[in-house]
DNA sequence: TGATGCGATAACGTATGCGATATTGTGCGC
DNA sequence: GCGCACAATATCGCATACGTTATCGCATCA
């Protein structure tokens, strides 16, 4: 079956040259996963997305076994790999995760007493979701709240505690998407932001991660009830 | 460079039929590393491994990515395998996500209000680090402490965090082994470890995560400063 | 009509082959 | 004696090949 070589080159991330196909093969269908292009549930074949990328299993293999591991995706052996569905449950586990997570850094970064500099990252997305909100651009506050979780962590210089909290939050990330236009409006969400950093930046990490805490057993709240209300069993 | 098929069948782990290879050979090099067979530092390529085990290049290539995103090892294309060594810092890291997910954990299940019934696994390892205490069997108290924390988060429902919990865990178990005979003896741990417990069954989150945080804030400092102080730097 | 056994077939798991490339060793110039 | 260029070679990444096995369709039977 070698007919199906009609795309001989990935379809996606840039085939520049010295990109090893495993690496493309892996940013392209994490790509595909994030952007919703599979749906969860449906099953998508080795051979198949070989194929698809111009590539041969075994890459494609790899890419999938590190999806897997990643907590995007599920692979049975006859049943090809399948996007994990989102139920509230899962909702719930990351959110208890982020947040246990996000407080350990939250508490670290205050503690350090960091410069205005260092938390400028912070500071420029609390910016941006501000602006986003008058313009009532609900993607770039989408962004822009991305950007200031992530950068949280990594500010927090724990490594592993930063891919950890990135691994969850790709999880969720259709789930944020799709409930984006559902939650309320995040009015509220800039200040609350703000009033962290402000704690952070005062060194007071106690009052950093009782502010942190509220904010995002608010927004975990908020979300599941979404889910719920809408009968979103299976994002 | 064919010679070396001396070994024709996996040296550990059962060869059951129906066993795959990959899983065999990931399975086995896992206990090698937790086993600390392969120092931290040292390479093993590929196809050494392969003929090591009795396979071929491709289920090894497959068990070291997932070793390489558990985080027990780094894979440097023309370097091979190598066992990641740990730093203070690294421990540092680690303790501080620990802390944040278990009492995450700890606070969910006080939240629930268990039964003693379904807490019985803390109590036994609570029991058995006792006991192992008396005998002065630092092994035996090290897996009742392993088996007391991988309960505790097994048992708080979330299985997201459970898995991240074991992946830190067994980062750093080189660590705590070579440190075990190091360390204080762990006699006030037995006690704290049993007060959580109660105020777990007494559905207390408030008071199981507090004595939870400062049982593994003294731990963590403890670990660290003895690796620090024995100038462990590369463990 | 629905369940069951069996053969066809497709997907997988692993082995092997091949071209590309980094690394190592060697010889030459300085 | 030291450094550098170049050749030799070992390792890797990917493609392909092959045997195994689960799944599906179909026929048979209750």
């Amino acid at each position: 079956m070698t007919f199906a070589a009609s795309q001989s080159r990935p379809l996606a991330a840039s085939p520049k040259t010295g990109e090893k196909s495993a690496q493309v093969a892996y940013a392209t269908i994490k790509q595909r996963i994030l952007d919703n292009e599979y749906a969860p549930g449906t099953a998508v074949l080795e051979q198949a997305l070989a194929n698809d990328l111009g590539l041969s299993r075994t890459p494609v293999r790899e890419a999938m076994i590190r999806l897997e591991h990643e907590g995007l995706v599920r692979v049975v052996p006859r049943h090809g790999m399948t996007v994990l569905p989102l139920a509230p449950r899962d909702m719930t586990e990351i959110y208890q995760i982020m947040i246990g997570l996000e407080l350990v850094a939250t508490e670290q970064l205050a503690a350090r007493q960091p410069s205005a500099d260092e938390i400028a990252p912070l500071v420029e997305a609390c910016d941006a979701m501000a602006a986003a909100m008058e313009r009532d651009d609900l993607d770039s506050w989408a962004k822009a709240d991305e950007r200031f979780h992530l950068s949280l962590v990594e500010l927090c210089g724990n490594r592993r505690l930063a891919a950890m909290v990135m691994a969850v939050w790709e999880q969720s990330h259709r789930a944020r998407m799709f409930t984006l236009r559902l939650r309320p409006k995040p009015t509220d969400s800039t200040r609350e932001h703000r009033e962290v950093v402000e704690a952070i930046l005062a060194g007071d990490p106690a009052r950093a991660t009782r502010l942190y805490r509220d904010h995002r057993e608010k927004a975990s709240g908020q979300m599941v009830r979404i889910i719920e209300q809408y009968g979103l069993t299976r994002l």
